[in-house]
Parts: structure tokens; C-alpha cells; sequence
DNA sequence: TACGAATGATAAGTATACTTGTCAATTATC
DNA sequence: GATAATTGACAAGTATACTTATCATTCGTA
């Protein structure tokens, strides 16, 4: 008879709860201000500068109307810039300002170096492992989530 | 470079995702109402009546203002009952209705089958390796949670 | 080029999941 | 037995993460 604590759904989202913890304690303690999804979008935007909200939310595999909420505060703090698109007047062109692309140097090796104690009970090997199962796990499952992730280039439409 | 997709903490946001998504697939498909959460809260109350709010939260690792909610919602829709303890008035005693215990058995079986669709990408035995390393990182990171499990006994408060 | 379909964004609503703060009741201590 | 510390619950606020619906704009097509 499987437990509630061998399901794996119920494991995942304890590792995700902590996993949540371990990033905001890191932060907090490096001073900065940024949540998991926050950085998530800064990072992307970095490598992406140009897409629109919809991209955006393909290439980190979130939900659309989430990153909406997520781009409203990153702008309020000052680190993106959200501009109509000349091309497309429905859609807002985002890009990092000068201070989100400082924040994200200084926070990417404090992200960096956290995700390691996330997995502190594992040994190199196991993560190494890990990470290969949660990858495989997560490209297979990637149809069923809600947000999945889409190539740049596609648009195949979550809503 | 370690790139956003191959970090842990990504990966895991993302199966979690992909196992709510399958959770609430699963439920809609069984015709029943029930967030993951109040599965587990239920669940846990079936074998643990009689407990109040905090010793709940601590049995499956939630915060305990998040539990307060999430038992709101499970009396509104008469799951459970929420009754002042008789040997300490602050407390709220919990136990499942008939409703929520005959939800519980038709859901369970539910709940089981759809932990393999969460991990369709894996093999037998990948699934069973994954689960091994899930338990044990959940494990080594639980003091890391800011809602760790807690032995039925001790309390050791997570505010 | 008119028109229906599709798309990007937002609005409103629900459900976690956390924060800090407050209050009442209980327990521990002197 | 008074007082301090703790505990259980709730309130208010923030941030995901989703739902459905609406609106404007654009695109595809006849």
C-alpha cells in the first residue's frame, strides 16, 4: 500500500517547497530581492531581449497569464522595460533596463552555487542522476503540464 | 555554463507543475473536486482523526496558514468537520465527515494510478530510482522547508 | 477587401504558499 | 496564584499558478 510520502507527486512538491525556501534564504542573504519565477524571466530576457510576453512565458514554461503578473512587478522594481511592439500592437516588447542586467550578473552565481543545497542529502553522483531523471521526466510531461515549454521559434498555444 | 533548463530547481518547478496538471486532469476525468492538497489533508485526516490544525500541517509538510485555508475549504464543502477541542480551546479538531471519507475512497485509488502518468517518461525502473532519490533529498532538505514534516509527537513550530 | 479565426494582453476569480502581526488560551515558572 | 512564554488560529498582504472571459489587433482566406 503506497503512503502519501512515497507518492511521487507528493515527494515533488516537497522538493519544490524547499527548493522554493533554500532560493529565497540564498537570496535574502545575498541581499538581493528576486523570486525563483522572477529570476527565471530576467534570465531569459537576457538571453532574449525583444519577445514579447507570450515567448517569454513558452521558453521558461510558464503560463501566460502568470507571467503577466511576474513582468508587472519586475517592471514596478525597475528591471524591465515593457514597450508596445512597432510591428504587433497587441503585443509588449520586453528587454532587461541597465539595473536588470546588474541585478542578474550579481544574482546568477548566487543561483548558481544554491542549487547544489537544494539536493544537500544527495552525493555528486545522485545529482548528476537526478537531474538526468527530472530532465527526461520533464520533457515526457511536458504536453500534459498546463505551461509547456515551446521552442522559440513555434507557437502552439496554452490557453 | 549551466543553463536555466538543466538546474535542479527549474527542473523540479517544472515536474511539479506537470504533476498538478495530471493531478487535476485525473480528478476532472473521476468527476470529483479535489486540489492535491486537500487529498493529502484529507488523507492524512482519515488516518489521523481527531488532530488539529497544526499537527495537520506537520503530518504532510504544509505551512499552517496555508492548512488553515485549505481546511475552510474542505468544511465549506463538507468534507470535514472543524469542532473547539474539549481539552483545549484554542485548538480546532479535525475529522472527516461521511462525505469526505467516502470521496476519499472512491479518489484514492484515483490519486494512485495517475502517479505513474506524473512520471510517463520513465521506465519501472528509472521511476523507482527517482523516487529513492526524491525521498532522500526531501529528507536531508526538510529542516530547509519553511513547513517541514514533523514526527507525530514532537513539535518543533515552523513560524 | 470584408470577415472569421487566431493571437497578445488583461480582468476577475480560485487555490496554494508564504510573510508578519495579533489575539486568545494554555503552559511553565517563579 | 500572578506572570511570562508558548501555542493555535486567524487577518492582512504578497507572489505564484491556474481558470474563463473579454478586448483589441492582426492574420488568413475567400
Amino acid at each position: 500500500m503506497l503512503d502519501l510520502h512515497e507518492m511521487p507527486g507528493h515527494l515533488i512538491r516537497r522538493l519544490h517547497q524547499i527548493s522554493v525556501s533554500v532560493f529565497a534564504g540564498a537570496m535574502r542573504r545575498a541581499g538581493h530581492d528576486l523570486t525563483p519565477v522572477q529570476f527565471a524571466a530576467l534570465s531569459a530576457l537576457a538571453r532574449n531581449p525583444g519577445v514579447d510576453q507570450a515567448t517569454l512565458a513558452g521558453l521558461i514554461a510558464y503560463d501566460r497569464v502568470t507571467i503577466g503578473g511576474v513582468v508587472d512587478r519586475l517592471e514596478a522594481k525597475g528591471l524591465v522595460e515593457r514597450d508596445v511592439s512597432a510591428r504587433d500592437r497587441r503585443a509588449r516588447v520586453l528587454r532587461p533596463t541597465r539595473a536588470g542586467e546588474a541585478l542578474l550578473a550579481e544574482a546568477d552565481p548566487v543561483v548558481r552555487a544554491l542549487q547544489d543545497e537544494i539536493l544537500s542529502g544527495l552525493d555528486p553522483a545522485e545529482r548528476t542522476e537526478l537531474v538526468r531523471l527530472l530532465r527526461k521526466a520533464a520533457e515526457a510531461g511536458n504536453a500534459r503540464s498546463r505551461a509547456p515549454l515551446q521552442d522559440a521559434g513555434r507557437r502552439v498555444g496554452n490557453g
